[in-house]
DNA sequence: AATAATACATACCGGTCTGTATAGTTGCAA
DNA sequence: TTGCAACTATACAGACCGGTATGTATTATT
């Protein structure tokens, strides 16, 4: 299974995390589910803090490739790869192990504006944010920031809504949104 | 100030809920930013749990009439109320307090979903998208049902977006976007 | 003046949380 | 075989949480 116990526990602990909750998940119940003890856990992780973080920075590692290969295999045009990313999600928002974004959800448990959860946070919202603008810009959108802010929000809506009631179909009207929201970008444009 | 006591427990708890999140305040923090005793705010709700619930239902009356209200006072006509919302919205995160949409930031801090909580969060979702729908039904949209979840999903996500970055203008972009949307929707009906 | 309702003050209980201390076990390598 | 490092096992410290018990002060009603 994993490498090392390090790569073990964080697995663990990270799906411990997303499934119910950051706060609703005690240390003693990430040993448990790992079978190790707390004197390893703390070991490679100085506090359940830093195991927050690694954890955190994890989702962000798996999240933008699954998302950027996801893409690729679904498209090679620009305006094409934009309509893909809401593929990439709704198959995502699909799978029984759907919780809502990791980022959205860590963030409501910190809400501390100064929280090193919220930094993480903002980083993914921002990496991601920042794939939709180039994208946008080489498929030649007129206002590509607005556009890909547009867009990134009916995502991060439609993850919500989704999370909220399960099999709604969400992401699939987002995405009919962000198609007419495109065309209308592109054709001002030219 | 308040007209009576229960009435001030539950005012103080729904600000220190809402600006430092639910799990993260305390019983005896409410106690004291509201001058009484554990004694009495017992009296009165049961439980913690009896607490926040009554906290979610009151924000979800403030949130209702702010809402509709505001609507009224910016629009008549049912399409320009649709976007009227959007100028509420954008209003409400210009506040210094404010921290998120409270029923998102509860829903996620209360995971399993069976809590209470959950069922709380959806209601509110469901009211509020019965709103749009029908004003997207007399507006004359295509399909009002979803136009009207692709404005939530705006909203949502720009709520979260604004969240995450303070004046970043997010509710405007949405509101720009909710117009090509509204645009579309009623041209290809007529 | 007696009574009842309301609220306050304070101490406490059981449980859970993060984090640590101490001691024992396994496996591998020189 | 001996030694060392990683890991396990378990118990515990200290803080904090939700919730309760006991008793008192204040006010209004009759």
């Amino acid at each position: 299974m994993a490498r090392n116990l390090q790569d073990h526990i964080l697995q663990t602990a990270s799906a411990l995390f997303y499934s119910q909750g950051i706060k609703a998940t005690g240390v003693d119940a990430i040993v448990k589910a790992a079978g190790t003890t707390k004197m390893s856990l703390y070991k490679y992780f100085p506090s359940k803090d830093d195991l927050v973080l690694a954890h955190l920075s994890k989702s962000r590692e798996a999240m933008l490739n699954r998302i950027l290969i996801g893409m690729e295999q679904r498209a090679s045009e620009p305006k094409q790869k934009l309509l893909a990313v809401f593929a990439v999600f709704d198959e995502l928002s699909s799978s029984p192990e759907f919780r809502g974004c990791p980022f959205i959800n860590a963030a409501a448990e910190f809400a501390e504006a100064a929280n090193p959860v919220q930094r993480a946070a903002a980083e993914f919202s921002d990496t991601f944010q920042q794939v939709l603008t180039d994208l946008a810009r080489q498929a030649g959108a007129r206002d590509p920031e607005a556009l890909s802010q547009q867009l990134a929000m009916l995502i991060s809506g439609a993850i919500v809504s989704e999370q909220r009631r399960r099999e709604s179909g969400a992401m699939r009207t987002a995405a009919a949104a962000a198609k007419v929201l495109i065309e209308q970008s592109l054709a001002c444009a030219e």
